[in-house]
DNA sequence: GTGGTCACG
DNA sequence: ACGTACGTGACCACG
């Protein structure tokens, strides 16, 4: 096995990989995700090649060689946008930490560096690996020399090999030929002209044929098409200055040591700094935590002893500030730890029946609990027999109130976010999947550090966090909205809702016939069988076999979405039948087949309600998601009917009527928009009246279609291409609507404008109650990126103080329902709408405080109308 | 594990 | 010239 050297190509690299990533920076605000998406790219190959020497090579900014000696070489590459401009340094600097070498020379370009080196490695036996994201490389192929080149598709890297012989299959010429088939295309982006007219196809042709471009200079005349004939004859001398200015060098005069290359403690202390610095998480795990992490002096002590135990917990002063962290397992606990001093904590590993004796008067005595995810403890204990309360703070629910776009908030993402410590997270220490632990396996040590440091990082965190709640002016958001929310939907997990087991499964039965039916007739249709389920297979069956076209829109083919399938409904009697057999095959998977499998021996659905999931505020419904149980059709929706409230109980239902237009409202002070409501009209047909300046009465039902999809596109941040999509309207027409809706409504314009300049200017946007959401995205040069920061800039307000007010209601009315002493209970929300399984000789009560507190949970400057309505089930709520 | 699709607000 | 509405979660196919 001879050495192995690998050579990445700086510049081109980061290039790609800044383009590859959302805009990231870390907490110094440093822009960080071009030296990210390098490295990721860097370790992949460092691990795929495992070279002996490796080398970085960087362009340096001043003329080139090139330029000196070709006037017109203007060499001016698009300049790179500004925050990628910072990260060349950083990535330098990073290199530099982890030992790995890196080259620029003043008057040669990174290539001309790979070139030489490669070259040099190739004599002395050393097989070169060349990395890089441009195809310019690809001259430099040969048996030995390999050049990948890594692609970005859709989110994952793929990286493509070429030796010589993969050159020569993939473009029909060797390495070498390569060079004379860039000087005839020319590249543009590198400001090389080439001969006009010849792109890569006609010049991969001339080349397979007359191998250099002296040649087909020559035989210019029996070259084809004639306007390449004509045009190498007219641009021969730019044709030999093209092939001159794509030439990378392989003879530079540079310093270089093969020794100064080679891969030695990459994972070093000073680059483990390095990449807690810049905030790569996920990359520290690659360095030895025994060799590099922190000394941190903890001491947490084991207790397996049911007597000590007891002594151990009697000693907790329950008046003073307690962390504790409860250790769950498939629903069963594993472990306690509890502390009153940083740095310190008790770890209880003990049989689950144990742990609850001992801790049962901890749970409900002790009077100052710092918890992380403290709603899941609470229905745990609920469901032993035990009352949780005396939460004084959570710090997963602090970590999603400071920011709330991250994945998770365990443990180790507070440590490091807060405290500025790394550990190695859950996952690392258990393994996932499959191949997870269980605690059982853990050793003691194993297990005392683990739970200690859980809860000690929580008890730690707590006063960072509630620094920057205070900071933020985000008291009242946290203690008095998300905090007591923990109880409500607690109760609401621990509550779950009834269903009729036997009617579920007669829902699903009724679809059978139908979905046969469908089936037989679409592969009659199709003239074969095949997966309908497969947008792959159908795709086929319909662009391709049938042939239908207008079918647009592709990332891995054709869409066979239900706005595509729509259009071409009348085309073929099939592309019905498939929107139907999709609607019906929703129904049968999801949600009939789907709610069986969660349903509990107990006829009743346990959902869990997340509260640090979506950026906006909002709470998330999962196994199952409650929240998108069908209504809008009436198929679907009959499904509402399966769910049913316990004996002697009906279902109250109240939701908000246009709650996130009446908040905009509010939020933008219009006149116009507010006293639309407090006329309490129709909202869509009093905009339409405005916007096509109609008579109120007047207004058709088309008019006031559209009027509500602007209604819509103003929420979600408005752009009049999609509207126009929505609406099957012209984009002119689009912004005609868009237009005169902000000449009706001029404070909306000014609002939204202000949300976007505000989000530009603080980096995050906020709703009425001071929520955050962090929008990087906003400042990124990248236009796609930019514009979707402009979007949520305008949206998450509005959504998020709707969030914001229902949650504030929720709260009041299940501290309402408690204080009178009703035993009618929460059991469901989705957004704007809450459900109250109501004892029937409290159901005109339960219904008034419904009303009330929904009605009255915030004081705008426009009502909050809530719609109260009660059934036997939750279809007739409606 | 990811992408396509579709259910909800 | 770009590529297009905001926020979710579940299921299926496919590599």
């Amino acid at each position: 096995m001879s050495d192995k050297i690998m050579l990445l190509d700086g510049n081109s690299l980061m290039n790609r990989a800044f383009y590859a990533m959302p805009i990231l920076t870390n907490k110094d605000g440093e822009f960080t995700n071009g030296v990210y998406g390098f490295l990721n790219i860097f370790f992949k190959l460092l691990d795929e090649e495992k070279p002996d020497y490796c080398a970085v090579c960087f362009d340096v900014h001043e003329p080139t060689f090139r330029h000196k000696e070709y006037k017109d070489y203007k060499g001016t590459r698009k300049g790179m946008p500004e925050e990628l401009v910072p990260q060349m340094d950083t990535v330098k600097k990073v290199l530099a930490s982890m030992n790995i070498k890196t080259y620029e020379m003043g008057g040669y370009e990174a290539d001309d560096l790979l070139g030489t080196i490669a070259r040099t490695a190739e004599t002395k036996g050393i097989a070169p690996v060349i990395v890089s994201g441009d195809r310019d490389l690809l001259q430099l192929a040969s048996d030995t020399i390999k050049i990948r080149i890594p692609k970005t598709k859709s989110g994952t890297t793929v990286v493509e090999d070429y030796n010589a012989a993969d050159v020569i299959e993939k473009y029909g010429v060797t390495p070498e030929e390569f060079i004379e088939v860039k000087a005839l295309m020319g590249d543009s982006s590198d400001n090389v002209p080439g001969v006009p007219s010849i792109g890569e196809k006609t010049a991969i042709k001339i080349i397979q044929e007359y191998k250099s471009v002296e040649n087909a200079i020559a035989n210019a005349d029996k070259v084809k098409p004639k306007r390449a004939s004509e045009n190498l004859v007219t641009y021969a001398e730019q044709a030999r200055e093209s092939r001159w200015l794509v030439t990378i060098k392989t003879d530079v005069p540079m310093e270089f040591d093969f020794e100064d290359t080679r891969v030695r403690d990459i994972f070093n202390e000073e680059a483990y700094s390095m990449f807690k610095r810049y905030e790569f998480k996920s990359m520290l795990s690659r360095f030895d935590t025994e060799k590099v992490s922190e000394k941190h002096i903890a001491e947490y002590t084991l207790i397996k002893d049911v007597n000590e135990a007891k002594k151990a917990v009697a000693d907790i002063n329950p008046f003073e500030n307690c962390g504790y962290k409860m250790i769950y397992e498939n629903e069963s606990l594993k472990g306690i730890s509890v502390t009153q001093k940083e740095h310190s904590a008790y770890v209880f590993r003990m049989s689950e029946e144990e742990l609850l004796t001992v801790f049962k008067d901890f749970f409900e005595n002790q009077n100052c609990k710092i918890a992380h995810n403290g709603k899941r403890d609470i229905v745990y204990l609920k469901r032993k027999g035990i009352e949780l309360n005396s939460i004084i703070f959570d710090t997963m629910i602090g970590g999603y109130i400071i920011n709330s776009s991250m994945d998770n908030y365990e443990y180790n993402e507070l440590a490091e976010d807060f405290l500025n410590e790394s550990y190695p997270s859950e996952e690392e220490i258990m393994g996932k999947g499959k191949s997870r632990k269980s605690f059982d396996d853990l050793s003691d040590d194993e297990f005392r550090e683990f739970c200690g440091r859980m809860c000690d990082i929580s008890f730690r965190a707590y006063p960072v966090i509630d620094k920057k709640i205070k900071e933020n002016d985000q008291e009242y958001l946290y203690y008095k909205i998300e905090l007591p929310l923990i109880y409500v939907l607690a109760n609401m997990e621990y509550v779950g809702m009834g269903v009729d087991r036997n009617a579920l499964i007669e829902y699903g039965k009724s679809l059978d016939g139908k979905l046969e039916e469908l089936t037989k007739d679409i592969y009659w249709l199709a003239g074969e069988e095949f997966n309908i389920n497969s947008p792959k297979q159908l795709s086929h069956i319909l662009f391709e076999k049938l042939g239908l076209k207008g079918g647009k829109k592709t990332k891995t083919g054709w869409s066979t979405s239900a706005d595509i399938l729509e259009k071409l409904k009348d085309k073929d009697e099939i592309v019905g039948k498939v929107l139907e057999y999709r609607s019906y095959s929703k129904l049968k998977s999801t949600y009939a087949e789907g709610l069986l499998a969660v349903l509990h021996d107990d006829d009743r659905i346990y959902s869990t309600f997340n509260q640090t999931i979506t950026t906006t505020g909002r709470i998330s419904s999962t196994e199952p998601n409650l929240q998108n149980i069908p209504v809008r059709i009436e198929l679907g929706r009959k499904l509402r009917k399966v769910f049913i409230p316990k004996k002697d109980c009906v279902y109250i239902d109240a939701d908000y009527s246009q709650i996130e237009l009446r908040v905009l409202a509010h939020l933008a002070g219009d006149e116009n928009l507010i006293n639309a409501f407090k006329e309490n009209q129709d909202i869509h047909t009093m905009t339409a009246s405005q916007v096509f300046n109609v008579p109120f009465d007047e207004v058709t039902p088309l008019q006031r279609r559209n009027a509500k999809a602007v209604n819509f596109g103003i929420i979600y941040g408005i752009g009049a291409f999609s509207l126009s999509q929505d609406l099957g309207i012209t984009k002119k027409e689009a912004d005609a609507y868009i237009e005169s809706y902000f000449e009706k409504y001029p404070k909306i314009k000014a609002y939204i404008d202000g949300c976007v300049e505000s989000a530009r200017e603080k980096g995050y946007g906020i709703t009425l109650f001071n929520r955050r959401r962090y929008i990087s995205e906003i400042n990124s040069s990248n236009y796609v990126q930019r514009s979707f920061g402009e979007r949520v800039a305008m949206n998450m307000p509005v959504q998020g103080t709707a969030a914001d007010i229902i949650k504030i209601a929720m709260v009041k009315v299940y501290n309402r329902m408690k204080k009178e002493g009703l035993k009618s209970q929460l059991v469901l929300q989705v957004h704007d709408e809450l459900l109250i399984e109501a004892y029937r000789d409290e159901e005109e009560k339960v219904a008034k405080i419904l009303e009330e507190e929904m009605e009255n949970a915030v004081s705008l400057s426009v009502p909050l109308i809530a719609e109260v309505h009660t059934g036997d089930n939750w279809y007739d709520v409606k």
